[in-house]
DNA sequence: AGCACGCCGACT
DNA sequence: GTCGGCGTGCTC
């Protein structure tokens, strides 16, 4: 008898799959990627079944039979993706093999029913029902009418369709069809998101020469000659996305299966509307806001290889496309590629991981690459935009020397945001800090107003009238008074982008001014709304976070104006430079799109960082440059790959020890070259105390193995009960 | 993760 | 004696 290896689906860390079971005929057949419940101890579980074996170690008695098999299950390619990322990214063979599985299986989700559709034809004795003047009310015969039009080649109607406006409705149909004139039988029919075709169907545009070479070098790549991971670098409207429906297409004739992974579900519709538009219902979305019914449906329609193209954020990784192709990796620098939760995956890599076992293509676009790609071994560029128009200047504005309290705006941004209002045009302002101001303190004893689960202080939200922990949610009214010394001169220092907003409202009265931040974001939509009006208003300043420096182009701005510049360079990080340079170039890169040219501004108090300068010179390559010879001489990736090790707990002394421990169970177990650094102490976070270990490693699979098996023997230790260990591989 | 098993002190 | 505290180990 056949016995199948199964993994059960628990939360359980330290569980030691896989677990045998006898697979009776009575199952029918079960294959690698089949789902199981089993019996497990004096429960039932869900497995995945993840090897299918002719014996067993155990002597048959010992082995138990599943009690019945689920219908939908995972691929054998996506099941030994599921197990690889679980061991590279130090998570369990559980929570690998859950991403696989098709959307609801797994640990007590529930798999949507499919819908059903009632489709109606008439029969021949309908027609000759019709042709005959037999009895029919007026309802039946106008259903009978519209079913034997010849408008409908199959001769079928959806019911809903049929209904639709002409006061037929099921009883009608029931009645037709109990007389046999009309014969009705119901099939699925799956649940679509809705798609907003964008952009030119059917014809593609012409491709200029770079974009051509750039084509037939991806296309030479699928076909398995040249290197098989290519860098697309190219600014912001140099057409990047038509090389990649030019690439889909020819993958597509070959029929081999896409995938196209977008930084986030925001820019999701824009994306899926560009391919839609050129490939129609080959196409499928995927996303964790899509309902559960459209959801399943979707992977379905990939499943079934109906739609050979998935678009999607970090899940569309995971997407069942057979015989995989090409994989497209849009604005492949976003950080949001990486997942934050257990497992800790990054999706750049599941999918080079995938593309290279079924030899597909990968193919990276970006305007600001990241140092890891910039070393792939193709790069294609492209070096003009589309319209010919020619990148902004860059003017750095000095801060250096300025009081804080003179406000958030220098005169020079003043000054060009006074231009755009009085000549009623657009521009936008970014400033990468929410609220109205980040600190709130005493102005008579100097306290400071911070979290008190956090170590962090707390920001003023001012139409709220709260102050808010960022990192927590932790949330209370803004006090009257110093509840130390009761004095009301309490201080609000700096600007966020409520503040801002504030500001530029007055400054630029009567434009309106649109806010764009993950506090006036709420809820599904409201983020693409408040983009559309700003687009659809004839002058006015749109003022936010990064968020609107993301996806989306307006030609009619003509002034865009960073704040605060170095700020995120001021992170404790080493890709602080590359998310600086990235956010600075992204947002020069979308400026002047439009007939009257455009303009950009940064303000900061930084202007000689190099993320800074090669920002405002619009030069990737040598900000790429000198940032690879500081990442070498440090030893940071891409020359090294990093794991973090984090520890926490309620207990300050209870982590201290217990990093202590796991640093030297570490160091007896590690590769001779990785490097251990740390423990160093992190600041609290939602009244758990934190410490970390970092690992830089020569060879990341082999470091990774290591700490998991070091960490997982650690695991049962006493001193290690109140502390939990999260390990981060790659971490971003 | 559950859940039983087993080894301890406190009680009807 | 036995009820239940939780530390330890197993689940095919």
């Amino acid at each position: 008898m056949a016995i199948a290896k199964v993994e059960p689906l628990t939360t359980a860390r330290a569980l030691r799959g896989p677990f045998d079971y006898r697979l009776p005929a009575r199952l029918g057949s079960i294959g690698v990627g089949s789902v199981l419940v089993v019996p497990f101890g004096h429960r039932r579980v869900v497995g995945v079944v993840v090897e299918v074996a002719a014996s067993s170690e155990l002597p048959p008695e010992r082995l138990a039979e599943p009690i019945e098999a689920l219908e939908a299950g995972a691929t054998p390619e996506l099941v030994r993706l599921g197990l690889w990322l679980a061991r590279e990214y130090c998570s369990t063979p559980a929570r690998g093999l859950e991403l696989v599985l098709p959307p609801g299986v797994g640990r007590g989700g529930r798999v949507p029913a499919p819908r059903l559709e009632l489709l109606a034809s008439a029969t021949e004795t309908g027609r000759a029902a019709l042709a005959g003047g037999a009895r029919l009310g007026p309802r039946q015969r106008e259903a009978l009418e519209a079913l034997t039009g010849d408008h409908h080649p199959a001769g079928e109607l959806a019911a809903n369709e049929l209904e639709a406006g002409r006061g037929v409705d099921r009883q009608t149909l029931r009645r037709l069809a109990s007389r046999g004139l009309v014969s009705l039988r119901t099939r699925e029919a799956p649940r679509r998101p809705p798609v907003v075709q964008l952009g030119a169907t059917g014809r593609p545009p012409r491709l200029s020469a770079q974009q051509r070479h750039a084509r037939d070098a991806i296309v030479a790549a699928i076909a398995g000659g040249g290197e098989s991971e290519l860098l697309l670098h190219g600014v912001t409207g140099s057409g990047k996305t038509e090389v990649y429906l030019a690439a889909a297409r020819e993958t597509l004739e070959r029929r081999r299966g896409v995938i196209v992974l977008v930084p986030e579900i925001a820019l999701t519709p824009q994306a899926v509307g560009r391919f839609a538009s050129r490939f129609g219902d080959r196409v499928a979305v995927l996303h964790s806001r899509l309902s559960a019914g459209e959801r399943r449906d979707e992977w379905h329609r990939i499943r079934s290889g109906e739609a050979t193209i998935c678009v999607g954020p970090r899940s569309a990784a995971f997407a069942p496309v057979g015989d995989l192709g090409l994989v497209v990796i849009d604005e492949e620098h976003d950080p949001s590629y990486k997942q934050d939760g257990d497992p800790r995956y990054d999706a750049r890599e599941v999918v080079r991981r995938r593309a290279a076992e079924s030899g597909a293509a990968v193919v990276a676009g970006s305007a600001t690459p990241r140092p890891e790609t910039w070393l792939w071994p193709r790069r294609l560029e492209l070096e003009e935009r589309v319209d010919g128009r020619a990148l902004p200047e860059v003017e750095l504005v000095d801060l250096r020397g300025r009081s804080a309290r003179s406000g958030p705006l220098h005169p020079r941004t003043a000054d060009a945001l006074a231009e755009v209002r009085s000549a009623g045009l657009k521009a936008i302002v970014l400033l990468n800090r929410r609220g109205w101001s980040p600190f709130l303190s005493c102005g008579s004893c100097g306290r400071a107003f911070g979290c008190p689960r956090c170590d962090v202080s707390l920001v003023v939200h001012r139409r709220a009238g709260e102050l808010r922990c960022h990192h927590c949610g932790h949330a209370e009214p803004i006090p009257g008074a110093c509840p130390d010394c009761g004095s009301v001169g309490l201080a609000r220092h700096g600007a966020g982008t409520e503040r801002l907003a504030s500001v530029l409202a007055e400054t630029i009265a009567p434009l309106p001014v649109f806010r764009l931040d993950s506090d006036t974001v709420t809820g599904a939509g409201a983020h693409a709304e408040i983009l559309r009006r700003f687009d659809q208003a004839e002058a006015g300043i749109l003022v936010g976070t990064q968020m609107v420096a993301k996806g989306h182009d307006f030609p009619d701005v003509v002034l865009s104006v960073v704040l605060d510049a170095d700020a995120t360079l001021r992170f404790p990080d080493f890709r602080a430079e590359e998310r600086t340079f990235a956010l600075v170039a992204q947002l020069a890169g979308r400026s002047g799109r439009g007939d009257r040219g455009g303009r950009v501004l940064v303000q900061t108090l930084a202007p000689d960082a190099a993320a800074i300068r090669h920002a405002a010179a619009h030069d990737a390559p040598g900000f790429l440059a000198g940032e690879l010879a500081r990442r070498r001489a440090l030893s940071y990736p891409p020359f090294s790959s990093l794991v973090r090790i984090e520890l926490t707990g309620p207990d300050a002394g209870v982590v201290h020890a217990a990093s202590e421990r796991v640093r030297d169970a570490l160091e007896g177990s590690l590769p001779r070259d990785t490097e251990l650094l740390g423990p160093a102490p992190r600041f609290r976070l939602r009244g758990r105390h934190r410490r970390q270990l970092l690992l830089k490693a020569r060879e990341r699979t082999a470091t990774a193995t290591a700490t998991r098996e070091t960490l997982e023997r650690l695991s049962a230790l006493r001193e290690l009960r109140s502390v939990a260990l999260s390990v981060d591989v790659d971490p971003q």
